[in-house]
DNA sequence: TCTATGACTTGCG
DNA sequence: CCGCAAGCCATAG
């Protein structure tokens, strides 16, 4: 059974637009556990739900949480694109995960 | 209780 | 751009 901090992070991570991104810290903090980046990063590394968006999740510099020779980054880096999000040499380009531009990310700019 | 580990973050050089 | 150190949080042994 989750807890409601876990119920919240995945709600945070459901919460991302198609073609968007967001980073651990930022999950975290919109779902109101500033600093657990970690507890994210945990959660996703043992979800076993299809339907969350986890390939939208990056690190704060903007840059897939894998390393690039393994199948996850592949992955990850393909549903981005599909996604139409610019992915290049394992980062995102056109947008900020970091938390400097929140504002751009969550606060209504679009 | 303590130590080790990890899909993290920030700062320094 | 790259590496290293310190900080931080949750889980496992």
């Amino acid at each position: 059974m989750e807890n409601d901090a876990t119920a919240r992070i995945l709600a945070a991570i459901r919460a991302i637009p198609r073609g968007r991104v967001a980073g651990y810290g930022e999950v975290a903090r919109r779902a109101g556990l500033p600093g657990r980046a970690r507890m994210v990063a945990r959660l996703l590394s043992g979800n076993d739900d299809p339907a969350l968006p986890w390939h939208r999740v990056l690190r704060s510099d903007g840059r897939i949480a894998f390393p690039p020779d393994s199948d996850a980054f592949t992955e990850q880096s393909a549903r981005l694109r599909a996604e139409g999000v610019w992915v290049e040499g394992g980062r995102v380009r056109g947008q900020r995960a970091a938390a400097t531009l929140d504002q751009q990310l969550w606060g209504g700019v679009d």
